[in-house]
DNA sequence: ATCTATTCATAAAA
DNA sequence: TTTTTATGAATAGAT
């Protein structure tokens, strides 16, 4: 493209690398947007110049994301071995981690409905999706739950019903006998109570017997 | 590129789709790797098709190298200096990332509906409010952003629509210049014929007079 | 996968 | 850097 073939090299000429760079940087980046969209795909590019500045894009909000699902595919792949923890190793390991917890934070914030400015229509439509199956699933346990609880009450309050009924029963015997004996002594008070008003007409002796 | 231009949008056609993908997934790889060499770049390219297969290229030996610069790179902005802490300090600062990272994981979990069983009835109550709050500002947002998109749309279709309603307008009026051109030739004609007819019984002068 | 008609990207120049 | 322009590349649609 361009005045002339280029050959597949370094360009010698400081400033013609330098204006290539910048022309070429665009047009990546725009084919990147491009095959996003076109192809429904997800894309992160990152570029470092010469001197070491950078330049990024990702189809997604942030590139974080992106890398985020690539650290989880290939690990996925490599069976995670990991743990040969040296020292430089260790600060890799330390920005790994914040990078990762940057990104559950930001996924927490918008799972929780903040921070959605930056999200495509179609980040919030997965988001939307991805909530309404977790109501899903959390509803479901929630019932599970609460009929668990239902069941478990349902089982006491039976027992409990059945100790009360036991007990009713106890105490309606005690009634009962308590009312035998009183009818059996009232029985008996009156029988004296006849007997000594007989008394002067019959026999002493008759009295002294029944005892 | 290609037979005719492409709109910037999803391709609906699945195959074509596929199609498309390949071919500039192709191209993206090439200008990735053209880049890198021509300008001395650095370069790292990652890209999911919709279903998820990972696609990536780098520049240097492996895609990972350049990852680790760029979460340096990252890292150095955010905080200054760093760089400067010991062992003990690093260790501790880990630890600390490390604990926020996993409460952020959980959450995370159970707001996707993951790991709920050792929560209470409480707890899922809670997190059902929130999903739904959550839910509302999402659908809010994502109305929101697609009203804008329509009211954009709508506005197009209003100028389209004017710029076709002045075109056809002008064909219009071409249609009725044109038709009077015709009656204009068709009387002429008319007139002609006539003349010649009648030219036997009259005189020779009166038709070169007319003329 | 291969073939073209087109559109696109960009090297060189300004 | 940005714009312009002449050309080589990329690629959409067809085969």
């Amino acid at each position: 493209m361009g005045r002339g073939k280029v050959e597949l090299k370094q360009i010698e000429n400081k400033i013609n690398r330098q204006v290539t760079f910048s022309k070429r940087r665009t047009g990546l980046r725009k084919k990147a947007h491009e095959i996003s969209v076109l192809c429904d795909a997800q894309v992160a590019l990152i570029v470092f110049n010469t001197r070491g500045k950078l330049f990024d894009f990702s189809s997604d909000s942030s590139v974080e994301n992106i890398l985020e699902r690539y650290e989880r595919h290939v690990n996925a792949l490599k069976f995670n071995g990991g743990e040969n923890g040296s020292q430089e190793n260790y600060s890799l390991e330390y920005f790994k981690l914040k990078s990762k917890a940057e990104v559950l934070e930001r996924n927490t914030r918008n799972l929780a409905g903040n921070d959605l400015d930056p999200l495509s229509l179609r980040e919030l439509q997965n988001l939307e999706n991805q909530l309404e199956a977790s109501l899903k699933r959390i509803r479901a346990r929630k019932n599970n739950t609460m009929n668990e609880s239902i069941s478990e009450l349902h089982k006491k309050t039976k027992s409990l019903q059945e100790h009360n009924n036991s007990l009713t029963k106890e105490i309606k015997e005690k009634e009962k006998e308590k009312e035998k004996e009183k009818i059996m002594v009232e029985g008996a008070e009156c029988w004296v109570e006849q007997t000594l008003k007989q008394s002067p007409k019959r026999s002493g002796p008759a009295l002294t017997l029944g005892l």
